[in-house]
RNA sequence: GGGCCUGUAGCUCAAUGGUCAGAGCAGGGCGCUCAUAACGCCUUGGUUGGGGGUUCAAGUCCCUCCGGGCCUACCA
């Protein structure tokens, strides 16, 4: 039994969050932590809510509600549709938690001591009115490049021409519209990640089976240009982890907080600190390696646009500590998810959210096509056609219909408890000695995270049911020998049972109900024969209502016009 | 501008430089009747984006052109 530690990307606390953003982290590491539990292991999988910075004061804002309010409200929807999609996290923390304020401040204490903190002072952009210093991106005004009214300060979207904030012609905060700016002095803390550049490097280095996606982002921002520059992270904003050297004073740094990615990935310590705190039990013996984090396995899944944060400044805060944090060895990233076309649209309401999702169908629906089509080698498309073809297909006509058709037909010729009757044939053995090779075919994809093939070879486990049904044909083998078909019968039954314990990883709620309705064990086929043998004659069943109902076509164009954009 | 990824069957995707480039879906044919008109078997379909090169051998390596996507450090 090996320990694993699990972990998800902060989804940002600024609004429920869209498929995409679901199957590019959260999904894919349930995925990984259901499989490991179902084989034995030991599991800690931690996921929160990144609370802090300019989006989550604004989105308050407009609210009406103070800040902590609006955050407390939304962990608790996000929590909710976290549980809707079975997302099986041991904890679901907050990073504006005490925990993760203690280790945000400690951990820039332990940088400062080893010398990796550097105070900088800058000019930044006041508004009056706002009464707050605006992010480069929240300034707006025409651009001294092609004339377009609407550049931002970091970039003109309309030539893509970087500017500075101060380039802006007619600068206004994107905020209130307000043009009473100006530019003032303030001073901030910068981690000295040049300083770490060497360290990092061979440590990306060494990682030669990570996925490239994930060592080609890490690399570029390693030696890109001047190479790995040092970053603020620190912000004049009233919202955050106040700035301190662990419980002591920063002089000088008063009124500010830390930047939130700085203490976001800090707070995957901080959430299984919560946990402790609300179960009981000892955070440490999974992240520090002097004190039992030695044989942790630890895994991070996210989407690309987070790869530079978990490659180069939290292994930065890590390493630069020069404690024995437990570091990350596998980070599993992936592309995007595009809806139809285009991009899911946040702004624009283009695209299903979590959700609508779940109030349209049952969370496996989803999970099964996501996680099917999971955008690893590059970017995925969801489609409502293709979508419908998958999950009908997959799911209610090679699952759902073989479970139907396996049970039905025991009910009728011998009753709701599974049936005594012949041995194995040469049949049986070979689709024995078959579900075995793709069973061992299945965990080693699990194994590496290569997710859509996992998919692909548990569907093809479903498949050899079918087959075997088909070839063994028990509805013609009871009119002449009802003891052959009865052990047929057994099989199949003993089949779903195998099937549910199979499929929970990519469909923990069918499983669930399979176990339920077949009184069978949750317990891993490390032998398949003893799996396919593991209800007896005699064992009591029940059938189950039709596991997938079908997507009709009515059904999917009505939902791909609802949610084509502008989400009501 | 720079960098990275990507282009394979109608669609979604596979293929340590090594048999005839494979699956699923869709299409066509046949079979079955237990089952959600489901299942099974067979089958059509590719000049691997174009061109050039290296090699005994290229989807795979190199160059070039064309198309798509992403990143480029103050959104997180």
């Amino acid at each position: 039994m090996a320990r694993h530690l699990i972990t998800s990307a902060l989804p940002y606390i600024n609004g429920i969050k869209h498929l995409g953003n679901l199957v590019g982290s959260q999904l894919p590491a349930d995925l990984y932590a259901r499989y490991l539990r179902g084989r034995g292991h030991e599991v800690m999988f931690i996921c929160a809510t990144d609370e802090h910075g300019t989006p989550a004061e604004l989105a308050a804002a407009k609210t009406g509600e103070p800040v902590a309010e609006y955050c407390r409200r939304m962990h608790a929807e996000q929590s909710k549709l976290a549980e809707g999609f079975g997302l099986s996290f041991d904890h679901y923390g907050r990073s504006s938690s005490p925990q993760n304020h203690r280790l945000t401040q400690h951990f820039a204490g332990r940088l400062d001591a080893a010398g990796l903190i550097r105070e900088v002072s800058e000019k930044q952009v006041y508004s009056n009115e706002d009464g707050r210093f605006l992010p480069d991106r929240y300034i707006e005004g025409t651009c001294p490049n092609c004339g377009y009214e609407k550049a931002r300060g970091d970039q003109c979207e309309n030539c893509t021409k970087q500017l500075d904030p101060t380039d802006l012609i007619d600068p206004r905060s994107a905020i209130s519209g307000s043009t009473d700016l100006e530019v003032r002095e303030t001073k901030h803390l910068f981690l000295r990640q040049s300083a770490m550049r060497d360290r990092i490097a061979e440590w990306i280095d060494s990682k030669t089976d990570w996925p490239v996606l994930t060592t080609s982002i890490a690399k570029k921002w390693l030696f890109d240009g001047d190479g790995l520059q040092d970053r603020g992270i620190t912000r004049d904003l009233d919202w955050g982890v106040p700035v301190q050297k662990g419980d002591q004073a920063w002089p000088g740094m008063e009124g500010k907080v830390f930047y939130v990615w700085f203490d976001a990935p800090i707070e995957y310590i901080g959430a299984t600190a919560e946990w402790a705190e609300a179960q009981g039990g000892d955070w440490e013996r999974w992240w520090r390696t002097d004190k039992g984090a030695e044989d942790v396995t630890y895994t991070q899944f996210m989407g690309k646009d987070n790869v530079p944060f978990h490659t180069l400044g939290f292994p930065v805060t890590i390493m630069g500590s020069g404690e024995p944090w437990k570091l990350v060895d596998y980070i599993k990233s992936f592309n995007y998810l595009t809806y139809d076309g285009g991009q899911f649209s946040t702004s624009q309401g283009r695209g299903v959210f979590m959700d609508d999702a779940l109030d349209l169908l049952p969370a496996d629906y989803w999970r099964w096509w996501l996680l099917s089509h999971a955008p690893e080698s590059g970017d995925s498309e969801f489609t409502w056609e293709n979508f419908q073809q998958s999950v009908n297909k997959d799911l209610a006509d090679v699952l759902g219909n073989f479970v139907s058709r396996v049970t039905k037909f025991c009910r009728s010729k011998f009753g709701e408890a599974v049936p005594d009757g012949a041995a194995w044939g040469d049949a049986e053995r070979e689709l024995a000695s078959a579900i075995t090779r793709r069973v061992r075919a299945y965990e080693a994809q699990m194994d590496r995270m290569e997710i859509r093939k996992a998919a692909a070879e548990l569907r093809a486990i479903w498949v050899l049911g079918n087959e075997y049904l088909q070839a063994a044909a028990p509805w013609a083998t009871f009119k002449e020998d009802p003891d052959r078909a009865a052990m047929q019968v057994r099989l199949g039954l003993n089949l779903i049972g195998l099937y549910a314990v199979l499929s929970a990883p990519f469909l923990p709620f069918t499983a669930a109900r399979l176990r339920e309705a077949m009184n069978s064990s949750a317990a891993w086929p490390d032998d398949v024969d003893a799996a396919l043998t593991a209800l007896p004659p005699g064992h009591a069943f029940t059938v189950p209502d039709n596991l997938f109902a079908k997507i009709t076509d009515d059904q999917r164009d009505e939902w791909s016009e609802r949610f084509s954009g502008v989400r009501g």
